[in-house]
DNA sequence: TCAATTCATAGCCAACGGGTTATCAATACA
DNA sequence: TGTATTGATAACCCGTTGGCTATGAATTGA
């Protein structure tokens, strides 16, 4: 039963997975072609990894004539930000239990 | 070459490992014993990923006698944390591209 | 000093993942 | 209508990974 940090980071884990997200984010809509021909693999491969980015929710495909274009669903991101705020709030409080204590101790 | 986004990615990525991690996080330091007991591996399994943790730069350790405690380094997340800002911005630019674009086409 | 505890390392194995080529479906065009 | 183009799917290969057991090193305590 895989939550959603878990599709997120095993999506994003792959470098060329990874960059082909971040290529979407920075240029915009992209074919298949545009980006196989900037990619150093295949174009099944490129496929195969578009088809992995859609099923985590990164990106979105339209199709027009032959060509399916794909762009970035930026907000998909969201968990992950979230997960990172979470991290760094238990390390806050933890922090300001360190001070607390101190701050008693003091008195 | 792996980058830091490649490890990061990569080493949170596992459930399990993530889950080490997380507790770290939340409960503060802990002997591998206590990490152990909680996780459903084996203990070498246990040392194993914190060792790849410890690799990534997310937890210290600090011996004691015979236990080890682990702690989560919390600055780790910062690459993480940036690269989501850099998408993020890349997204809301274009954005901006396409208002001014449009703007322009108002007048 | 000997036994028990704590953790790390080594070696092994099954499953997974990312790459390839081959091929097919759908569309565009001469 | 026949051919070329575009992208998805299938089948396969091989390196990586995450789990295990066995074992060793270091420390503690009887």
């Amino acid at each position: 039963m895989p939550n959603a940090h878990d599709v997120l980071f095993k999506t994003l884990a792959d470098p060329t997975r990874r960059a082909l997200f971040e290529r979407l984010c920075r240029e915009g809509e992209q074919t298949v072609g545009a980006l196989t021909s900037e990619a150093r693999i295949s174009q099944p491969a490129v496929s195969k990894h578009l088809g992995l980015l859609k099923q985590a929710g990164l990106v979105r495909d339209r199709h027009e004539g032959r060509q399916t274009h794909y762009s970035a669903e930026l907000g998909a991101l969201a968990p992950l930000v979230d997960w990172t705020k979470e991290m760094a709030g238990f390390w806050e409080s933890r922090f300001d239990d360190l001070e607390n204590l101190l701050n008693r101790m003091d008195q």
